[in-house]
DNA sequence: AAGTTAAAAATGAATGTTCATTCTTTTTTT
DNA sequence: AAAAAAAGAATGAACATTCATTTTTAACTT
């Protein structure tokens, strides 16, 4: 147990420390040296748990995509109406952004820059598949626009994103009710 | 003239060859040298224009910025009434971001990342100005939602950013319809 | 108009540092 | 005591910036 436990939390300690340190200096002005000494161990060691450090920030990324949309769609179950599904997930999602900052931030700057490699990019947005489907159904039952998935998603996911960096740099406060306000808007645009 | 236009092309250069550059592979990977050879320079001639790398970055931003404003507003004027003069400026937006990708994809890069000196980020929030007060004049007349500047821009800006950088990754196409429908729902999320 | 020269602009080659990665040795585990 | 995990120091490449020269510009003289 105890080498396998060590070695898990570990893992978890760089990861931690890559988020950390990438959203308050981007990629290439976080050396190992310094995910090391966060992580409390050796530069070499990270050699033993990743390939190299585009393959830490990549592993980091699907990790993180990962939690991010189990927390997304935890309480959420195909059995419910679109309206009810839609407005579960949404709102775990701006949960998620507000209470997870550094993770919802750090996957933001994944998605605006070339940061990581384009194929752990397309296995991470294999995680939003049961949204889609929600809004594939949402579509043929006539309830949402007859509408791309892309614009879906931009006119009700990505302001969301916005709002958290907003409210990251200091510039804003995000209230509840603005959650709330933000969550009808959000609804009102895809609704048919 | 030859000397002081010459010099005007070579800043120019220079500017371009940093969007393109850091578009690609983001600010810390993007040598002084490669930028020097894009724009047909020597490096020791960056140093003339400009004082250090990260100025040369914040003066693009800013350059960059002052660019995509003058565009956004150009067809604008404050006489226009409330829904003419957002339609005018967001389509004028869309159209940027569409035909200069290249400039566009590099201020989203640069709005989020911790990319560009915060005072930069300050300085290019203040071209925005006539939008703010577009929408200060909309709150009062009572035709907008009483809400926050800030949930304004995410509902209706904001996701033409992201669309863009679908369309960028070749992801989706988006038609002249895309955006027509994308209006609407931005209109739609503002109005009272 | 041609020649002269000082200042400005530009250059390519150093410089010194930072950093990812590897190597050798030490510590921990079983 | 052998194997696995971890460490710190070493290596070599990449890079921002500076330095010593060269080239270009333009003002001035004849």
């Amino acid at each position: 147990m105890a080498t396998l436990q060590k070695s898990i939390e570990k893992k978890a300690a760089l990861i931690r420390a890559t988020i950390h340190l990438v959203n308050n200096n981007g990629f290439h002005d976080t050396p190992m040296s310094k995910i090391a000494k966060m992580a409390n161990v050796s530069p070499a060691t990270i050699y033993l748990y990743f390939d190299s450090k585009q393959d830490l920030v990549n592993k980091t990324y699907l990790e993180v995509k990962e939690t991010f949309t189990s927390y997304a769609f935890a309480t959420y179950n195909d059995q419910m109406n679109l309206k009810e599904g839609f407005e579960i997930i949404w709102k775990r999602i701006a949960d998620f952004k507000l209470k997870e900052c550094e993770e919802a931030m750090f996957l933001a700057q994944c998605d605006n820059t070339p940061m990581i490699d384009e194929s752990s990019r397309q296995e991470g947005i294999k995680h939003l598949q049961p949204l889609l489907q929600l809004w594939e159904r949402g579509k043929q039952e006539g309830i949402l626009k007859p509408i791309s998935d892309y614009l879906l998603y931009a006119y009700t996911i990505n302001p969301l994103s916005f709002l958290m960096i907003m409210q990251q740099r200091s510039v804003f406060e995000l209230t509840k009710e603005h959650i709330e306000e933000a969550y009808q808007a959000a609804w009102d645009s895809i609704k048919k």
